[in-house]
RNA sequence: GACCCGUUAGCUCAGUCGGUAGAGCACCUGACUUUUAAUCAGGGUGUCGCUGGUUCGAUCCCAGCACGGGUCACCA
């Protein structure tokens, strides 16, 4: 049976509903009942008919039995088995007879338990609520197919039922760190998305432009430099949930639109900034998963506190067998050629020190750990250690091998910001596509003084993945991007009725 | 961007050493008043991703393209 053949015959019961008196696709429904606080009142239901509800859901399966038959119903909560019976039904048992598999539909009846003790609502009225015409993917195997999943969410999320769990976990894990940067002080911000100039990252960014203004702006690949100008405002401690967009390849850890959380302290540097991020990070897992024992694609990672410190000169010292901390490029570049890295072109003892360590002590890092001590090269926006004038002090967070969070001690001294984003200027002119740019308004901002401040981004996405046990980063969003399905129609034409083809009646 | 793999019925998949294809589920008809992958009897599935080439003949071999998956590169 052709699609198009199968919604013909879908299209044909419209009128046939009709024909019984029935709208086929109503206004409203009273729902009094979902499926899992009826499932959960357990022993309660007997098999006696007991208190009446109104449920509404999509018909997932029909099973008839002559003069009786059984469907699942599927609401936002779950399954409930539903019985109709031509006795209760009267005349509309022929109700029971149109419905589809896909059909939204209204019961309403007592609830009871059936002989083989399911919890069941005795359809004593049918309303249909919205006619499905397009036949559902298979009841056993569902859709399995990644392309079609994430093309389809809406029916991954009707077929597959532990998606919808995925991105349940995934609000409970944003909602608890709002939560608790609300409870402590931190303001909710939202800073613009459009940026003339865009900063606070390395990446290449997303052009667009503003017809009105006749400008080229771009999508903000980090709200990084606008947060901070809250906190020279005097706001002292801001976040915001930010959907960056950075112009790079895709693979599991990266898809071009990303959540990033940033999060901005005044008076704190990173080590109360560790501190908070811990606490922040063990307090969403909490929300999310109930644990800080985290399984992971087979393995378990701990997120118990406190978390390792490693630092990455130490680390990369341990691996290579000599000390690289005089961060000594001919002696970094031989230990890169030594494992067949390649670091790339101009990026100097930094940038070999970052091979090492991604390729050499990054897969170890599975349990939650802080790394620190990054080389002063690749960190505009950070301060220079204390303790050592070649590191910065600058935290990231790894967890199952990836990087989760990035924070800085801020750099606050507006002359040796404006020295570093002008190192990086002397970059992009040898080439380096993804130095930062000098953001002359950012400077005047620094000029009036920043305080002391500590500064934290969290990969949203890479998180969830964790707390959903999600390969990809496509499983934790809900329409990942995706080239669109050029050439190869939504339909076929037969799908779409005759008459609203010739008005030339849109197609979606 | 490179390489490898995939694309067959609505879904999940088999298959054709080159002669235009099958299964299960779904669907349609009939039977069945407590089933649950309901069961029983019968029925039709399709531009074999697209475009070319080779061939008497291509879904199968070859090339290009599209989309997807994987690995790498890029990506802090």
């Amino acid at each position: 049976m052709s699609l198009s053949h199968l919604m013909a015959q879908r299209r044909a019961k419209i009128e046939s509903w009709r024909a019984i008196g029935c709208e086929p696709y109503a206004y409203a429904y009273d729902v009094t009942h979902h499926a899992d606080a009826l499932l959960a009142k357990g022993d309660a239901v007997t098999s006696e008919f007991g208190e009446v509800v109104r449920i509404a859901g999509r018909l997932m399966t029909k099973r008839g039995h002559g003069k009786a038959g059984f469907g699942t119903l599927l609401d936002k909560t779950g399954r409930i088995q539903a019985y109709f019976k031509s006795d209760v039904l009267g005349e509309q048992f022929a109700r029971f007879e149109l419905l589809d598999v896909g059909d939204w539909v209204g019961i309403e009846g007592p609830l009871f338990r059936t002989r083989t003790g399911e919890i069941t609502v005795r359809a004593d009225a049918i309303m249909l609520l919205a006619k499905s015409i397009r036949p559902l993917p298979e009841k056993w195997h569902g859709l399995t197919d990644p392309e079609v999943r994430f093309r389809q969410r809406y029916a991954d999320l009707f077929v597959n039922l532990d998606v919808r769990e995925t991105f349940r976990r995934r609000a409970r894990l944003v909602s608890g760190i709002r939560r608790f940067l609300d409870d402590r002080g931190y303001l909710e911000v939202e800073t613009p998305v459009l940026q003339p100039v865009y900063g606070g990252a390395f990446a290449r960014p997303f052009v667009t432009q503003h017809n009105a203004l006749d400008l080229q702006f771009y999508l903000r690949i980090s709200n990084e430099l606008y947060l901070k100008r809250l906190i020279m405002g005097g706001l002292e401690r801001v976040y915001e949930f930010s959907r960056d967009f950075r112009n790079e390849g895709m693979d599991r850890t990266h898809n071009p639109e990303f959540t990033l959380l940033e999060y901005y302290q005044a008076f704190a540097d990173i080590h109360q900034m560790m501190d908070v991020t811990q606490a922040l990070v063990c307090d969403a897992l909490m929300a999310a998963c109930g644990s800080l024992k985290v399984p992971y694609q087979g393995r378990t990672l701990d997120f118990t506190p406190p978390w390792k410190q490693v630092s990455m000169l130490d680390a990369v010292s341990e691996k290579v067998g000599e000390s690289v901390h005089d961060l000594d490029e001919a002696k970094l570049l031989k230990h890169c050629a030594k494992h067949h890295l390649h670091p790339r072109q101009g990026t100097g003892a930094g940038g070999a020190l970052d091979e090492l360590f991604s390729a050499l002590v990054q897969p170890e890092l599975q349990d939650a750990a802080f790394v620190i001590d990054f080389p002063v090269a690749t960190s505009p926006l950070a301060r220079v250690s204390r303790t050592n004038p070649a590191v910065v002090e600058r935290f990231e967070l790894f967890a199952a091998g990836f990087e989760l969070a990035n924070a800085f001690s801020e750099q606050n001294d507006a002359d040796a910001q404006r020295h570093a984003f002008e190192a990086q200027a002397a970059a992009r002119e040898k080439g380096d596509e993804e130095a930062q740019v000098l953001d002359e308004d950012y400077l005047r901002a620094l000029e009036y003084g920043m305080p002391p401040t500590g500064g934290v981004g969290i990969g949203i996405d890479r998180l969830v993945m964790l707390a959903t046990d999600s390969r990809t980063i496509r499983d934790v969003v809900l329409f990942p991007a995706m080239r669109p399905e050029e050439g190869r129609p939504v339909d076929d034409e037969a799908d779409v009725p005759e008459d609203a083809a010739e008005e030339g009646a849109p197609r979606v």
